[in-house]
DNA sequence: CTTGACCCTGACATTAATGGCAGGGTGTAT
DNA sequence: ATACACCCTGCCATTAATGTCAGGGTCAAG
């Protein structure tokens, strides 16, 4: 198959296959007029990629230990337990990160309700909250 | 005070302070021989605007409300909160995507657990698990 | 007058995967 | 042969704030 045929069965686009190819992921056969020539198989392999991708790991991680995940189950692959763990990890922290970042806006956000629910001008508590959660 | 002093005062790299000018952020008077002359009140300003920066707006949003808030209580200014409004949901979206990603890590690496509890080479169940969060 | 600490502008690099173009070759059908 | 669909490589752009050069002024103290 060409790669176009793959493109639309996988819906990676022409570019992202290429650059699967670059970074390792995949290698296909060449014609000899140089069009890449995919096996069937390449079908699920890409959906594995994108998949991993979409799970947040880098084409790096991927091309760690995709060889293993390919040829038998993921659990078996013990390449694969500390990319997910540390992804885990990344990802918790972010977490975390945006949590502090959305209670502020929060905070502040219903320090606008409270502001128009009791008299505009009215400038009663608060000389100044100068940014207090900072 | 020139810009090595403001930079030591409120931790923003030099190269920060120019490109929050560059910016629009802050607008320093020059000197006869061009070096920037910072007011003592841009220490504050670029507190502020290094806070706004950590609660993750751009500093095209910044820019669209620093002069008010630099002059009043953030709570009187109305163009700060549609900016909130909008930079939760974009946080809350992201929260969502994330939580999603580790609920999909989580299973994966507790089947990485159960496989190692009752016998490595013994794959009972899940002829392939197949990505199954996909 | 030289040293050293400061300042200036302008430009490129960073990150990671992807989009998109230019310029060109291949292959098939009309 | 000409049109058209497909393929190739190589390169630049994207995002946003910051780091980091290079190449050059300014200015005070020695």
């Amino acid at each position: 198959m060409k790669i176009g045929e793959l493109s639309r069965k996988t819906g990676a686009s022409i570019r992202s296959l290429r650059y699967y190819e670059s970074q390792g992921l995949i290698s296909p056969l060449r014609e000899s007029n140089g069009y890449r020539e995919y096996s069937p198989l390449a079908e699920e392999q890409v959906r594995t990629i994108r998949f991993y991708l979409q799970l947040g790991l880098t084409t790096e991680q991927i091309a760690g230990f995709l060889h293993c995940v390919l040829s038998r189950p993921e659990a078996f692959c013990t390449e694969v337990l500390p990319v997910y763990e540390s992804k885990l990890a990344d990802i918790e922290a972010q977490i975390a990160q945006l949590t502090r970042i959305r209670d502020n806006l929060v905070d502040r956000i219903s320090s606008f309700r409270d502001e128009s629910e009791h008299g505009e001008g009215e400038s009663k508590r608060d000389e100044r909250s100068e940014r207090s959660g900072f």
